[in-house]
DNA sequence: ATTTAAAAACCGACCAGTTGGTTTGTTTTG
DNA sequence: CAAAACAAACCAACTGGTCGGTTTTTAAAT
């Protein structure tokens, strides 16, 4: 079963909508840009989502199984640490820009209509959840919501700090909680 | 010299606008909706405000001052204090709402137009030069940056925390705080 | 205190452009 | 050939912004 047609254009429907989210906003982001951008007339666009809300679900949804496959990963690689270390390690990769693309989706979504978020809320809660079951919990919070601020500052370009010092800082954040880990293991023996 | 006409019926207009961004979002933040929520018309409205960019930046310019305001209350009442715990005690004031209410005025001038957020990036500059003239700056910024995730998260309505709990995590974040400044009093002695 | 005239504040109809969405028709594909 | 995939013209609602005119303030002149 090869990859149907319709599969296809979905995918570079959601695509180009995505590139323009993240390259200019939720201002440019309509229905003739999207098909403007993925050469594809309007009727088309509306063939595969019947309207813009399922587009902008259609957009989320992709975006956080990206975000579960990264993460999935991740968890392969480092069974054994911490959730918070694993969520934070996710969040670095792709060329230090997953978590500025997720934010800017999370922009988008809230702009046109908040209640398109509740699948990035019930993966928020499930992350918490996850937290709570290991030590360190409130020093995982923190570093958790650090990350969050990092990426909120950046989406909003009110951050003081530049790309590179972003960079480190998610690198220290990364080996604080590695540094939790130390410190549990010391602490079983 | 008592208070002029214009310059009252600027502040109606501005709390109108304040009002929709904070309840009803960027997609409500018309000309129209402004004008008919402080009584007047959209010509009145264009006569104090050239055009919504003039509106937007007046919104800016005015959370930021109240901003500086409280800070300045909770700096004369915490003299000695490092800079991130009276930053911290800034957004707990005003019901716990001053944070959530400044992050949806970001969002607004965020999606409307980014550059109306430079003076809120001169803010955020000036306070991070100010935390790294003190002690404990690494701690001091993560405590910072954790304050921020914890208003994104709420802004975006994807935070797994309750409001309660969101108001106990602030709290906690002060604590922290104020134990860097002891930390840092016992290391003079 | 009254008059008066200019300036400021305000109204509301209007405009051109854009938006999400519909409809009708054409091509492509299985 | 029938159904899916797409195109293109179209529409009503709404957007920021303009403009001529009306009311209200303000302050000077009487």
């Amino acid at each position: 079963m090869t990859e149907s047609k319709a599969d296809t254009s979905r995918k570079r429907i959601l695509d180009a909508a995505t590139e323009i989210a993240i390259e200019q906003g939720p201002k440019v982001l309509t229905l003739d840009n999207v098909a403007k951008r993925c050469g594809m007339s309007k009727g088309g666009v509306m063939h595969h989502f019947k309207n813009k809300d399922a587009l902008l679900a259609g957009m989320v949804e992709s975006m956080i199984g990206m975000m579960k496959t990264e993460l999935c990963e991740v968890e392969k690689a480092h069974a054994d640490a911490l959730p918070v270390t694993n969520l934070l390690r996710t969040r670095q990769r792709a060329h230090e820009k997953l978590a500025v693309h997720q934010a800017k989706i999370l922009l988008v979504a809230a702009v046109e209509n908040p209640s398109l978020l509740s699948p990035m809320l019930e993966m928020m809660q499930s992350k918490r959840e996850e937290i709570e079951q290991h030590d360190a919990v409130v020093e995982s919070t923190l570093l958790w919501l650090a990350a969050d601020g990092l990426s909120f500052q950046e989406l909003m370009d009110i951050s003081p700090f530049t790309a590179e010092e972003r960079i480190a800082l998610r690198g220290k954040l990364i080996n604080r909680a590695i540094a939790l880990e130390e410190a549990r293991n010391e602490h079983q023996d």
